[in-house]
DNA sequence: CCCCCCCC
């Protein structure tokens, strides 16, 4: 709404009243006079091109600051300087205000977060749609001539205008739509750190809010937002101007325009508290965005060890893969190292021949030396079974926390050391990739298991699928 | 008058 400059405010005929004024001195239009507050603004900018106009018009507004940024330093061919720029609504709508250098100095510390102000005098241009999603066509400066005023009458404000979007809704939508989103925050991935195409070290985190709507979806925050965020207790979370992008499947990214908001006072938030204290909260509601646990893609095959017999997996033709979380039961130090080829990417075991030298058949070379490779055989148990497993190199160094290399120095000079490695190793938990496949040998025919990968366990992500799996079985047998 | 929209 406009006021006038004395902070009286106008009934919008009025306001035509003194904008016709204007326009008798010639710079508006009877046509542009068709609405009031800051859409007035837009009006008038739309047919002036020259922003002094602004200063001439001697309006006021009441509005609410919605969002305020930090202060940036800026610089260009010329000059430098600092900056701040800062959200208002109000109930006509919303603009982005940008303030420089002295007005830094004058206003930085005036501007609170939801409070609001009478703000006069200041400089109207076009809106650059590239970084500036308001809805808006203009934004606006602040000069030296510009006057802010706290109001403390901050009733019939709105809080912040979103445009909010159902979580089920975004499935009709295409990547990269700026999009306003709310929801429970039912659950909060770790801060990650990741380096930028900048070279930067960053930040991020993910953070997944369900609606009412019963779909849930990934938001990622970015920077100091992620670092600060606090998921604990729950709490509503609107996102406003965040984009949408496909990865998983369908995600929400902050970017940096967006406003994330933490409980904030409007009715969507307090009417989806309400929804998940009573009933939101026991709904496992399915995920937009594919989990991306540590133990793997969407597309894990998860299996208990007894699910691997029952189901007779590698008994095909096909070897099989599956997941499974598995405790070491035994892991065995005999014949775990073998002396191997000393070429590069050749792990085949040598032969030590008569005259001292190490002979490779699969490179069909002879070397002085040999270098130390693992082969692990080990037990590993779950609470439905046990399963004997091969695991090599890599996964077997990852398993017993040491390099071949180190293991060997290890057995050739410290027994005692050696010996304690596998101690350790035995009633670890892990996350096993393994490969089961049919294999003869001797003329008996059994199903060896090879382990592809091991990852440690992330105990929240398995939590949530045990849950999740308690859940399903009591809708199966009809609980 | 500013302006990086990030990552798997």
């Amino acid at each position: 709404m406009l006021h006038r400059g004395d902070g009286a405010r106008f009934h919008p005929d009025f306001m035509l009243g003194i904008h016709a004024k204007e326009f008798i001195l010639g710079f508006i239009r009877p046509e542009n006079l068709v609405s009031h507050g800051l859409r007035v603004f837009r009006c008038l900018l739309a047919k002036s091109k020259r922003a002094v106009m602004c200063l001439l018009l001697r309006w006021t507004i009441r509005a609410r600051v919605t969002k305020k940024n930090n202060i940036l330093p800026w610089r260009n061919l010329r000059r430098e300087g600092k900056l701040f720029s800062f959200e208002i609504v109000d109930e006509s709508g919303e603009i982005g205000v940008t303030a420089f250098d002295k007005e830094v100095d004058k206003f930085f510390s005036l501007l609170e977060t939801g409070k609001v102000y009478y703000i006069s005098r200041g400089k109207l241009k076009e809106a650059n749609k590239k970084y500036n999603t308001l809805k808006n066509n203009y934004e606006m400066t602040l000069l030296s001539e510009t006057s802010i005023v706290p109001c403390e009458d901050d009733q019939d404000l709105p809080m912040v205008e979103c445009d909010f979007i159902l979580i089920a809704q975004l499935k009709h939508m295409e990547k990269d739509n700026i999009i306003d989103v709310i929801g429970v925050c039912r659950s909060v991935d770790d801060l990650s750190s990741f380096t930028a195409k900048t070279g930067r070290q960053e930040y991020k985190r993910d953070i997944h809010l369900v609606d009412t709507s019963g779909k849930a979806v990934a938001v990622t925050l970015w920077g100091e937002q992620a670092e600060m965020f606090d998921g604990s207790a729950q709490p509503i979370v609107a996102v406003k101007r965040a984009r949408l992008s496909d990865f998983g499947g369908q995600s929400v990214s902050a970017i940096f325009s967006s406003a994330v908001m933490v409980n904030p006072d409007i009715p969507e938030a307090h009417r989806l508290r309400r929804w998940y204290d009573q009933e939101g909260h026991a709904l496992d509601g399915q995920s937009l965005t594919e989990l991306r646990p540590a133990g793997g893609g969407a597309n894990t095959c998860w299996k208990t060890l007894s699910d691997v017999k029952t189901e007779q997996l590698g008994q095909g033709d096909e070897a099989d893969y599956f997941s499974c979380v598995a405790t070491v039961l035994f892991s065995g130090k005999e014949s775990c190292l073998y002396q191997a080829c000393p070429s590069a990417d050749c792990k085949k075991k040598v032969i030590e021949q008569p005259n001292g030298l190490y002979h490779c058949e699969k490179c069909d070379k002879q070397f002085p030396n040999y270098k130390y490779c693992v082969m692990l055989s080990a037990n590993i148990t779950d609470f439905s079974d046990n399963q004997w497993v091969t695991c090599f190199h890599e996964t077997a160094e990852g398993i017993l926390g040491h390099n071949a290399e180190t293991l060997g120095q290890l057995k050739d000079t410290d027994e005692a050391a050696f010996d304690e490695v596998f101690q350790k190793v035995n009633f670890t938990t892990h996350i096993f990739r393994n490969r089961v496949k049919l294999e003869t040998y001797n003329d008996e025919s059994r199903v060896k298991a090879m382990v592809m990968e091991v990852k440690p366990v992330d105990h929240r992500e398995y939590s949530r699928r045990l849950i999740s799996n308690i859940r399903n079985m009591a809708l199966i047998k009809g609980l």
